[in-house]
RNA sequence: GGUCCCUUCGUCUAUCGGUUAGGACACAUGGUUUUCAUCCAUGAAAGAGGGGUUCGAUUCCCCUAGGGACCGCCA
């Protein structure tokens, strides 16, 4: 039995979008649920449009959500000789042919063929030609003499049987003018040199694979099977395309939404394992499957990556969710001073209970990482004289309190209630506003507690 | 226009001929929490339409409608 490899295999042409990324971890989860490898490939045989900074976020992506490949970095355009080699032995063996029709004469046919309102398919005009009839002032392509009787079966993993007619597929360019292979070509062989047993990829390329097929049994190849997932629609439903905004992981990273919590997101969409919602990493890992895939695109509901990520927020290892928490400070807000670190670790608790992304914590703990208050204009307001008596008060009695937790703080604050003939909102407000500079927050005693007396005394007694 | 694919609550989906069509997110209402949120409970919400096959169809088949992908010397 053959060891199952998969591959992803992007073009570095623009930045790795989340469907892509869901091309990739659906490859990485199915070779890793058989024991297999997975590898990532770079389709860089574009010359004009490939830049070395959209490899580097690919991999930057792929590295964020945990998706690793084989230390073997695969580079298409490496191995453009053995592409071009296979192009001449498909040349000698008859298997393709030397096209001279120039691309002013392809226009015109597209043209034409638009006119009539028929599809367009190159007529094949070089397939039978000589040689001896051909223009010498410019150079040929070389097209792959593709079937024309009959019809193809693709026995596709995710689709089930599909069929199409032979002569639908047009003898397509597999060497361009200057010599270059092309995508199709590249494509097949790079796959069948990295001996992919399994090709998982969105459901563009399904036309793509009826061509492929073609190279590999032309060659005598063993033919990969395939599987095309549905892929992701926005919200309108059109193909997500990396022009959508929020489409990259950085969108996602940047507001504060974890590895895991995206990853679980994008196995459950358009994937599914019976009522299961959650799966961590190694339960993603066992459960994984093909037949668990839809066959209808799906749409992207950004509420759903939110609501995921606050799972996740609430159910990961506090020093695990602390350490991702520290270092999305760093990377997008301001680096945790490390006075406030203990603080920011003992106080996740009641922290991340009003979050659904780590942006949300850093806000909630803002009161903790710095101890300048600014207080709003319109908040101000609301410290009004009996506010600031309230205030007055309190400093007086946690004067007196050695113990600062919130079972001595509670009779406080119920004494300052009755005799003000206040309610908690009297109090608890004006205490936030002063130690957090906002109305909302934490609940008080949670503020009070994670301040300690000493800065709780030194905040309030700011006030005037 | 041609080829191929798809169609269950707003969204992601479960159901492998017999269910009060289930769950999750979002939404609404109520409760807990002496703010906000969390949490809990409850509710509203779906088989595109039409034909077959069958004792019985969401499930199998056909047609229609709607949606999507592809139709490059891009990948």
């Amino acid at each position: 039995m053959k060891i199952v490899a998969t591959r992803f295999a992007p073009s570095p042409t623009g930045p790795l979008h989340i469907g892509g990324v869901r091309t990739a971890l659906f490859n990485w989860l199915y070779s890793k649920n058989k024991g297999g490898k997975f590898y990532l490939r770079i389709e860089d045989t574009d010359k004009e449009r490939s830049k070395e900074e959209f490899k580097n976020q690919i991999i930057n992506s792929l590295k964020w959500i945990g998706i690793n490949y084989e230390d073997i970095e695969y580079i298409q355009s490496d191995k453009i000789d053995e592409h071009i080699n296979v192009a001449n032995e498909l040349l000698k063996k008859g298997l393709a042919y030397k096209c001279y029709c120039s691309n002013a004469e392809i226009e015109e046919q597209k043209k034409r063929a638009k006119q009539k309102k028929i599809p367009y398919i190159y007529n094949r005009k070089w397939r039978d030609m000589s040689e001896n009839d051909a223009p010498k002032e410019f150079n040929p392509v070389i097209r792959f003499k593709s079937k024309i009787d009959g019809k193809s079966i693709l026995n596709d993993l995710v689709q089930g049987t599909v069929e199409i007619e032979n002569n639908t597929i047009e003898d397509f360019v597999i060497l361009r003018a200057d010599g270059s292979p092309t995508y199709n070509l590249s494509a097949s062989v790079d796959d069948h040199l990295m001996s992919m047993t399994h090709i998982i990829r969105g459901d563009d390329h399904k036309i793509n694979t009826f061509k492929q097929i073609q190279i590999y049994e032309a060659m005598n190849w063993k033919v990969p099977s395939f599987a095309h997932i549905p892929l992701i629609h926005t919200i309108e439903g059109k193909k997500l395309s990396k022009r959508d905004n929020a489409s990259t992981l950085d969108d996602y990273s940047k507001i504060g939404i974890m590895p895991d919590a995206l990853r679980n997101y994008l196995l459950r969409l358009g994937w599914s394992f019976k009522d299961k919602e959650i799966f961590d990493l190694d339960e993603s890992i066992r459960y994984f499957n093909l037949e668990g895939i839809g066959k209808s695109p799906s749409k992207l509901d950004v509420s759903r990556i939110y609501s995921m990520n606050e799972y996740y927020i609430k159910n990961i290892d506090e020093n695990d969710l602390f350490n991702q928490l520290k270092t999305y400070c760093e990377t997008f807000k301001e680096a945790i001073p490390d006075l406030a670190q203990i603080k920011i670790k003992n106080s996740l608790h009641f922290l991340k209970n009003k979050a659904k992304t780590l942006e949300d914590i850093y806000k909630n703990s803002k009161f903790l990482l710095n101890d300048d208050v600014k207080i709003k204009k319109e908040d101000k307001k609301l410290l009004d004289e009996t506010a600031i008596k309230i205030i007055k008060l309190f400093i007086d009695d946690i004067n007196k309190l050695s113990d600062f937790t919130r079972e001595t703080l509670e009779p406080i604050i119920n004494n300052i209630i009755t005799n003000n003939k206040t309610n908690f909102k009297g109090v608890g407000q004006p205490l936030r506003i002063c130690l957090t500079g906002s109305k909302f927050g934490p609940g008080i005693y949670d503020i009070l507690c994670a301040l300690g007396k000493d800065e709780v005394t030194k905040r309030l007694s700011q006030i005037r």
